[in-house]
DNA sequence: CGTGCCAGGTGCCAT
DNA sequence: ATGGCACTTGGCACG
């Protein structure tokens, strides 16, 4: 495809706000939060109209290169090449894409209304042990879940017939060391607000790995063994199927 | 486009292993990791001939769906959509598009062999200190960096003129408290792997959060403002933003 | 806006 | 495979 002609369909696309699929040879530089150069290579090259980026390889989950949306796209014919320099000022980045070969430019008037509806998450892990506490422990009342106290942020929060604090840590994966140090954090953090020596700390995860159940039990906590919900409720599902129609 | 010829197209694409982009209107189905729902909205379909699929919106930067790679892609056609099953048995994921229209369908046999050159990581930065090491301390002698010690990660890890051990902790971006329990989790190792008390801890970043800055100190730790290389300091950026007018 | 923290995180490299 | 961790992390919610 001649670089002109496809300046001329890209710049159409930008400015009727079509989301754009451009393969090409190409090769992309970047500069911003980091520097960064792949040599040429075919690509494919995503345009969004909110300003999002994206330039993948044919391979591979993850983008190679991207900018965020709110960049603004300038495009002009260079000896061989067309030259896309993106720009994004508020994060103080730029890419430029010299393609070499234009295989194919495709754009579309996308319009998507909807919203992703996703479960089993961390937070609904939280409110299943706010509303379902034994699962916990049969001595074990929530007061508060997913919530900024002035303690820090606290995935459950609640006490013991005993009256001292009991702080839990969800994890919907495997804890690391990381989830343990945190939950420390938290611990301490609300031990020496309230002043007090005795808080009991629980990490409610579907597994723990050896090191970070080590670092837990040496320091006074202990591990629950809880795997997150993940399926749609019946009320849920059904008014799913209404959205539909 | 008619559901049959659409599938017929797909299916050829996926044969010769070409990538394949699909804009059509379409609801999305997951279950795996998590399970999720999104209704009928236009939406750009990716598939990838490593077995990655993405789901796109028009916006934002993240697909709203996608597959792993090695996942298999079944068509069939249904009363009235098109239905994309695709499945993942090493991670037991399945998604599930229905598309009811499909707009256009675009495939090119893309052959990509470079691999990004990436500068201004978290390993350039402790590669920097330890090439330099003036940059934390004139007092500081770096013995590793980037090594799996029998301490566990360092980034970089020596010691000053009395002896004393000192860790440091790169972070390419502002430090948070994360960053500080991390510090302290490595300097207790090390304390503990060695029945010593008297272990430095340095957090060299660009900028730290004013909680983090205070629990650092309250460790008796302490900071020094380094950005990675390739990166402008946030004052430079200040400066760079001035110029530009 | 910065700060904190989850994510169907992803990807890389180590044991 | 599991684990430990960085990432141009991205995204959201809250002070």
């Amino acid at each position: 495809m001649e670089l002109y002609p496809a300046m001329d369909e890209i710049n159409n696309a930008l400015k009727k706000n079509h989301i754009i699929v451009i393969f090409s040879n190409c090769n992309v530089e970047y500069s911003g939060r980091a520097q960064s150069f792949i040599a040429k290579g075919d690509r494919m090259i995503i345009m969004k109209h909110d300003g999002t980026i994206l330039v993948h390889k044919p391979d591979g989950r993850t983008p190679v290169n991207w900018m965020p949306n709110k960049s603004i796209i300038e495009i002009k014919v260079e000896n061989d090449s067309l030259e896309i320099t993106c720009t994004n000022s508020k994060t103080s980045e730029v890419m430029i894409i010299r393609a070499f070969n234009i295989y194919s430019i495709t754009s579309a008037p996308l319009v998507d209304n909807e919203q992703l509806r996703l479960l089993g998450t961390e937070k609904d892990m939280s409110d299943m042990l706010y509303s379902t506490p034994s699962l916990i422990s049969e001595d074990f009342t929530p007061v508060s879940r997913e919530e900024q106290t002035k303690y820090g942020f606290l995935d459950v929060f609640g006490h013991n017939s005993k009256g001292e604090l009991v702080i839990v840590e969800c994890k919907r994966y495997t804890a690391g060391l990381d989830s343990v140090t945190q939950l420390r954090r938290y611990v301490e953090r609300v031990k020496k607000s309230k002043g007090i020596t005795k808080v009991q700390g629980i990490i409610a995860a579907p597994n723990i790995s050896q090191n970070a159940l080590k670092m837990l039990t040496d320091w006074g906590f202990s591990y629950k063994n809880i795997s997150p919900p993940y399926r749609f409720s019946k009320e849920e599902e059904k008014q799913a199927k209404i959205n539909e129609f």
